[in-house]
DNA sequence: CTGAAAGCGCTAACAA
DNA sequence: TTGTTAGCGCTTTCAG
C-alpha cells in the first residue's frame, strides 16, 4: 500500500472503457450491466459481478455529459427568469420551490437563466436552447408575439403567467382576476367602501387582471370606481411606499381609505410600514390586503390571495415532461396545453372591518 | 417556396457537419470560424463568407453537450443546498441571487441541487459530480468530517458557512459572532438588560456563534447570561411564534424582557406577530431584531445584523471559478481559500431603548 | 450471452 | 490556408 489510500487516477473519473479492461469484458458489457441495459440481451451473472467489482473498486460514475449526447437527452430543465430590480424576488422563490421539488421527484436536474429582462430573451433564448437543457419554462415572460413565434422549435417549452399566448407553448396560470374579485368583494361586505388598490406596473397583464376584479367586485354591488382610486407601484415594497407616501402627501387633512388593496404582499408590507410610522394601526385603523401568499406574507400573517404559485411550478413541470417525452419518442410535436388554477382567500391579520370612527390622513 | 417558410430540418438544429457541407468546407472549418478558433489557423476571407452565410441559413446553434464533452468543460456550477421544511428560505434566496449574478458575468450557468437534508449529500455529490457541472458550491453544508473527505477529487468545490473545515474546499463566511456582539453591545448599550436571545437550532455552527457573540456582549458589560435566556428555533418564522409563545406562558405575570435578539429576520418577525398579537407594540414595549438583512428584513423595516449574502454569493464563485481554471489549466489542484467577510449593523424600525416602565407578560 | 463498430456534435492534434 | 484523423464517454445497432 502506497500513502495514497485510493488507487484511482485524480484527474478524470473511471470510464467504461477503465471498467471493462479491468473486469476483462467490453465497455458496452460494462454499460448495460452499470447503466440501463437498454438491449434485450443480457449479461451472465458471473460477468455481471467482475464488472460490478470493478466498477466498486475503480469508484465508476457515468458522466452525464457523454450520455446526453448519445441519448440527446441531459435529464436537465431550464427555468428562465428576470431580475427585477436587479433581485430575484419571493415569486420566483415561491415557483422555484415547486419547480425544483417537481424535477427532482421526475430525476431533473434544474438550471436557472437570469436576464435583466425580457428583451434580451429573443436574443439568449436561442443560446440557451442548444442542448444544455431538455426543456425550459419562462416564467411570468413579458415577451411580444413576434419574439413568441421564434422560439426554437427543437426544444419545448412551457410557460407560466405570460403576458400573451404563444403557439404551442403549455401554459400554466391562476385565475387571478377571481382572486382579486373575490378578496375586494369580501372586503366590501366587510363594510369597506373606500379601497385604495395599489396595482402593479402597468405592463404586468397580471396586475390588468388584478384591477378588473377590483373594478368588477365594486361594480357587483353599485359602486364605481374612480380613476384615483388606482395606484401604480413596480411590485416592490420600496415602490409601495414611495407610491403610498406621495398620495398620502397629496390628500393630507382627508378621510383615510379604510382599507387597500395592494398588487402583492411586498407592496402591502410597505403600505403597512408607512402606516406604522405614521401611528395608524392595522387593521384597527387601516386594513391591508396583499397578493400571492409569499413567504413574506405567511411570516407577517398578512390578510392575502394565496395564488398556487408553488403547484403552479409542479404543473408546469408535469407539462414540460410531457412534452420532454413526446418528443423524445418522436411524437407529435408542441401541443399547447392550458392550465388555470384557482386562487384562494387567506384570512391573516391584516383585514377586518372598517373603523367605526373616520380616520384623517395626517 | 412551400408552405413551410423555413427550410430548416423540424427534429434536430444543425450540426457544424451540416454548415460544412452546406458551405462546401469541412467541419472543423466551420468550427474555427463559427466558435471559437483556438488553433492558429486562419480562414480566407471569402470561405469564412460563404460558412457564416450557410450557418445563418441553416439556423446554426452550437451543441453545448457536444462541446463540453470535448472540451471536458460545461461552463456550468452547481449550487447545492437543502430545502429546509421543505421548503427554500429567504437565505437561499439571497446567496443565489449572488451566485447566480456573479455566475452570469462569468459565462457560467447555474444549476441548483437541493436535496432534503445534508445527510443524504453524501451519497448524491459523487452522482452529482458526474461531468455535468465544472464545480460546485455548497451552501450552509452541515457536513461530517468523514463524509468531507469522502468528496470526489475531480471537481472543485467551494463552501459557504460551512460547519467544518473541509480539506481543499475553498470557504466563504461572514463573521456572525462578531455581528451578533455588535448588535447585542448596541442593545446593552441602548440601555436594555434582560435581552431573549431565540437562537437557531443546536446542529447549526452559525447559531453558535451568534451565541458566543451575545454571550461576549453581556460579558463584556459585567453581565451573566443565564441558561433560560437561550431559547431554540429551526430559523423559521413558525418555530419562532411556537418557542416565544410556550416561553411567555411559562412565564406569565413575570416582567417582559425588554428586547429580543433573534437567531434570523424570519424568527424575528414571527416574535414581532406574537407580540402584536398580545397587544404589545414593537419597539416601544419590546424591541425585536433578526439577523442576515433578507429581504424578509428589508420589507418590514426590521433592525437586523446585516450579512453580505449576496456579496457571498460572489466570492463563493469567484473561488470556484480560480479552482475551475486552475484545474483546466492542470495546476496544482485544490488550495483552499478561506473569505470572511464583515456584518454590518442595520438599524431599522423594531429597536429603540427599553421602554421606561416594566411590561408584564399578559 | 457477448463483442465489434458506428456515431452523438464538437475540438484538437496532425498532415497536406 | 485547409482537410484528415482521432478522440471526449456513452449508447445502440448488428454480428458472432
Amino acid at each position: 500500500m502506497s500513502d495514497q489510500a485510493k488507487p484511482r487516477k485524480a484527474r478524470h473519473a473511471a470510464t467504461l472503457a477503465d471498467v471493462g479492461r479491468e473486469a476483462g469484458v467490453s465497455a458496452m458489457a460494462a454499460s448495460t450491466v452499470l447503466n440501463g441495459a437498454r438491449t434485450s440481451t443480457r449479461i451472465s451473472d458471473e460477468t455481471r459481478q467482475r464488472i460490478l467489482a470493478a466498477a466498486d473498486k475503480l469508484q465508476y460514475r457515468p458522466n452525464a455529459t457523454a450520455r446526453g449526447l448519445a441519448e440527446r437527452r441531459l435529464n436537465t430543465i431550464g427555468l428562465a427568469t428576470t431580475l427585477s430590480g436587479n433581485e430575484l424576488n419571493q415569486y420566483f422563490l415561491e415557483v422555484f420551490n415547486g419547480v425544483i421539488e417537481a424535477a427532482a421527484a421526475a430525476g431533473q436536474n434544474t438550471t436557472v437563466f437570469a436576464m435583466p429582462d425580457w428583451q434580451q430573451v429573443g436574443s439568449r433564448l436561442p443560446a440557451i436552447c442548444d442542448g444544455r437543457i431538455d426543456g425550459l419554462i419562462l416564467l411570468a415572460p413579458l415577451i411580444n408575439p413576434d419574439d413568441a413565434a421564434q422560439l426554437p422549435d427543437h426544444t419545448p417549452f412551457v410557460a407560466i403567467h405570460a403576458n400573451h399566448a404563444m403557439p404551442g407553448v403549455g401554459h400554466v396560470a391562476s385565475d387571478e382576476e377571481a382572486g382579486a374579485h373575490a378578496m375586494v368583494a369580501h372586503m366590501l361586505s366587510l363594510g369597506h367602501r373606500r379601497v385604495l388598490h395599489l396595482a402593479g406596473p402597468n405592463t404586468s397583464s397580471g396586475a390588468q387582471r388584478r384591477i378588473d376584479g377590483f373594478r368588477r367586485a365594486h361594480a357587483e354591488v353599485g359602486l364605481t370606481v374612480n380613476p384615483g382610486q388606482i395606484l401604480h407601484s413596480d411590485y416592490s415594497a420600496a415602490s409601495g411606499r414611495r407610491v403610498l407616501t406621495e398620495w398620502l402627501e397629496r390628500h393630507r387633512g382627508q378621510p383615510m381609505p379604510e382599507a387597500i388593496f395592494a398588487a402583492n404582499d411586498a407592496v402591502a408590507l410597505g403600505c403597512i410600514d408607512i402606516l406604522a410610522g405614521l401611528g395608524l394601526r392595522v387593521p384597527q385603523d387601516v386594513s391591508v390586503v396583499g397578493f400571492d401568499d409569499t413567504l413574506l406574507a405567511r411570516t407577517t400573517r398578512l390578510a392575502t390571495v394565496r395564488q398556487p404559485l408553488r403547484d403552479m411550478g409542479h404543473q408546469a413541470v408535469a407539462l414540460l415532461m410531457q412534452a420532454i417525452e413526446a418528443k423524445h419518442r418522436g411524437q407529435p410535436a408542441r401541443q399547447a396545453t392550458e392550465v388555470l388554477l384557482p386562487t384562494e382567500l387567506v384570512p391573516g391579520q391584516t383585514l377586518s372591518a372598517p373603523p367605526a370612527h373616520t380616520v384623517l390622513i395626517p
